[in-house]
DNA sequence: AAAAAACAAAGAAAATAATTCTGCGTAAAA
DNA sequence: TTTTACGCAGAATTATTTTCTTTGTTTTTT
């Protein structure tokens, strides 16, 4: 018996139930492996027409299930090698901190926590000369920044935006 | 006056010093704001001929400038909500927490981190019943983890794996 | 339960794109 | 200056994507 996908076609939006199948899991779990192979190869590996697979792969970008493919660069190639990461307390009438860390270059990840009432950001920099460079001129310079707590990284031993798509998903919203 | 590469080809390996040209950088920008165009099409933004752009990415792929492409998915869609921080306290002894920590599927980020001689997690979860399942039954059961303190995300106003690719860069090594 | 509608997939054909090859011009090295 | 290496354009070849049509199956409706 296959499964086949329901009720997902009548509106093809955000905000609308929907379920994917082991069929499209598959799909998405060898993108996840590669994302810049060929259609064609994609199908041999999923014994299925291209056609059939191109559908699919199509109706999961309108549905927002795949938002994106990214090129992977090589951090240490682009002198990005110190990762840190920068625990930022701010003032509680600030309410466009958030926005103004985003808008560092450097700065990958903002995040408000729950907690300690805080910013959590993620840095890429050259090396900690840089990055204190970043702390005094940037980061600091914020409205309203009380104080900071960086932790650099000395050793990455995983770090992938991969979803784990291991169990039979079914999707809502 | 046009800038070419210099001495990047007598071998191309990591640990031989590169350069990056402007042409390369502009072609790099262009596939970090969307990876999966075809090549013509990046041909044409480039206003170049398409084999000469492709002699460029797949020369950057093999040097190890270009380390990949990935889907990005929806986090939404997968029941992958709730992000969340955890440092992990890990007696001396164990030195491999860290890979145990990176086994764990919904582990996106595991750093050893300076300061405070601990780890740095980040996982993605459905929501935070889950989240106490996997603190739970899947890190603290890590040999050698004697304490975690967790911050969950409220909201997050950026994340990316995008490095910045402003000025000109020219990398070594 | 039968008919109608909706869906997914295969296969063929047409449109596009990737890849290879050749030749030319320019820049660095001898 | 000559040699050598390199990068790019353009054409030819191969491969891939995309569209369209057909068919069988499942779901919904009557």
């Amino acid at each position: 018996m296959i499964i086949t996908n329901v009720a997902c076609s009548v509106v093809e939006q955000a905000g609308v139930n929907t379920m994917i199948d082991e069929t499209s899991l598959k799909i998405l779990k060898i993108l996840q492996e590669k994302a810049r192979i060929p259609n064609v190869e994609v199908a041999r590996q999923m014994e299925m027409a291209p056609s059939a697979v191109l559908e699919r792969i199509r109706k999961m970008e309108r549905q927002g299930i795949i938002d994106g493919y990214e090129v992977r660069l090589n951090p240490d190639r682009f002198n990005r090698r110190q990762v840190a990461f920068v625990q930022v307390q701010v003032s509680a009438d600030n309410t466009c901190a958030g926005e103004a860390f985003a808008a560092i270059p450097e700065v990958q990840e903002v995040h408000y926590v729950a907690g300690d009432d805080s910013y959590q950001l993620k840095l890429r920099v050259a090396d900690t000369e840089e990055l204190g460079r970043i702390l005094r001129e940037k980061i600091t310079q914020v409205n309203g920044v009380a104080a900071t707590r960086t932790a650099t990284v000395l050793h990455t031993y995983k770090e992938t935006a991969k979803l784990p798509l291991l169990d039979t998903v079914h999707i809502k919203e």
